[in-house]
DNA sequence: CTACGACTTGAAGTGCGCTTGAAGTCAAGG
DNA sequence: CCTTGACTTCAAGCGCACTTCAAGTCGTAG
């Protein structure tokens, strides 16, 4: 059994976001002694993919979803599916947007402005 | 000559995105002819690598940065190069959530917890 | 000339993802 | 027993990226 400031140190996270997240329902509330939060080590795990799937642009809520779903559920099975989508779509612009800088790096004017060329991959496809 | 209201719509942004760009000091302060905004075509263009530079999941302050360096200046040069790094880090979390995803959606545990061995991957490497 | 809508400014409000502060509680060490 | 420090809750605050509101101005159509 873990404190929230274990779990915090080997998480890498505030003992405010634990929390926040408990807070939100993105953590379950855990078993209190003395009304202290008591954690197991599951938490690490489930704190690793949160971490994890906020850097890849997902919001608190949508990570809260993903957890909440009963597994088998089609819609839930339908909402990972447009995920990896939309990280589809995400991957693209980051590959435009590195070509424009390396672009704008080559031709010197990286203002970037006046240098409409580059933007013509970049106007294409929004979200 | 465009007015604001004509930017946004053709740009889709509100005029008042447009108001908040110029007051951070994103957008150059226009020309007014009786107090209005006058444009020129260049904004659309500007307005379009602002749009793909977020999607990329670059601060407005960054943006900034990056139309308002000198040309040829080492520094911002430097602060391209390590964009173009860091985005690669971005497509590679990408991949990364999307395996995570399909994984969940094959294991039918998509509920993402329990299924501890999808997110092995995920441990490895943040930003 | 007047009415109307699109514009102006400045200030306050919004939602997200937390952080910070205040006031109090619990448990382990001296 | 008492102190210390990590914990508790609840409320307020913060930074970002805007949006909304209030109060006023401009210019064009009728």
């Amino acid at each position: 059994m873990l404190k929230i400031g274990e779990v915090a140190k080997s998480a890498g996270v505030r003992t405010s976001a634990i929390r926040y997240y408990e807070q939100i329902g993105l953590l379950p509330s855990p078993r209190r002694t003395g009304g202290r939060r008591q954690y197991t080590d599951d938490v690490l795990l489930r704190l690793r993919v949160i971490r994890f799937a906020q850097e890849c642009g997902f919001t608190l809520g949508e990570i809260r979803a993903l957890f909440a779903g009963r597994r088998y559920s089609a819609r839930l099975q339908q909402h990972a599916r447009d995920k990896i989508a939309e990280l589809e779509g995400v991957i693209g612009r980051a590959r435009g947007m590195q070509s424009l800088l390396r672009g704008a790096l080559r031709c010197k004017c990286l203002t970037l402005e006046d240098c409409g060329r580059l933007l013509r991959q970049a106007g294409r496809r929004s979200t």
